[in-house]
DNA sequence: TTCACTAATTGATATTTACAAATAGATGAT
DNA sequence: ATCATCTATTTGTAAATATCAATTAGTGAA
């Protein structure tokens, strides 16, 4: 056993396979590629992206979302019709935002493939077991 | 525009999808359940499992591989047929390391299909276009 | 006003990535 | 033997992300 300082997973004891990431942001776009949103909204229509397994952080959701919108990438208004508590905020995407979504979904097609390729590789092992 | 402070992909200027992580371990597991190997094998492996896109950083290998040793899914020991360098270490998964190959299978079936269902949307919306 | 509720924001810390550099063993040349 | 050089491993560090908890704000009702 090496002496290198482990540096990983020292969340609870027992490791277990943490969720893919990074997928919050490429999911949040192809939503508002939708229609526009305001963030709650967005919360709920994760679920029918097949993300129910995956509850989404509130405060990540918000800080993508500032983020993207520094970045041009969407915009933001106050909603017309106002609710039970402060007036929320509808994000809308941009061109630019178009774009952007349109290269992530490049760069997940290549994952897609690379899973594949995994779970492939997996089942082969297994079988011939 | 809200003030709250973004904190996000500050790394170059003009945001660029950023590949999906935490799949270097499970993918090690999977070379290793093929055979015991040795890191610089264990690089050159995973371009076979479809990741030649993505040259993996060697020292997160080696973390990797020190925490996963840790929790006792793989061991290690000193090659017995010597190279040009310091002994190198050989890694075998263990049972244990089966068990959590087998849990990384699982969840990595699950971010498949939502993945699916991610493609299968965006592909809707455009060709409704 | 105070409470309950929804929406948005902030804080703090843990985890993970990405890049750079240093250490160490082996071999061969000078 | 010392040095340069190659391979293999290890360490350092800062940036980016995730996670959990708490706080601030607006609205309407009791």
């Amino acid at each position: 056993m090496p002496r290198g300082w482990g540096r990983r997973q020292m969340m609870g004891d027992c490791p277990q396979p943490r969720r893919i990431s990074r997928f919050l942001e490429p999911a949040l776009l192809l939503l508002l590629h939708d229609k526009p949103a305001h963030a709650y909204a967005l919360v709920d229509n994760l679920d029918k992206l097949g993300m129910e397994a995956y509850p989404a952080d509130i405060s990540a959701i918000y800080r993508i979302l500032y983020d993207l919108e520094a970045q041009g990438m969407i915009t933001s208004a106050h909603d017309a019709e106002s609710s039970a508590g402060p007036p929320r905020r509808v994000y809308t995407l941009t061109e630019a935002g178009e774009v952007y979504l349109n290269a992530w979904v490049q760069e997940l097609r290549q994952t897609d493939q690379m899973l594949h390729r995994f779970l492939q590789v997996y089942d082969a092992h297994v079988n011939s077991a």
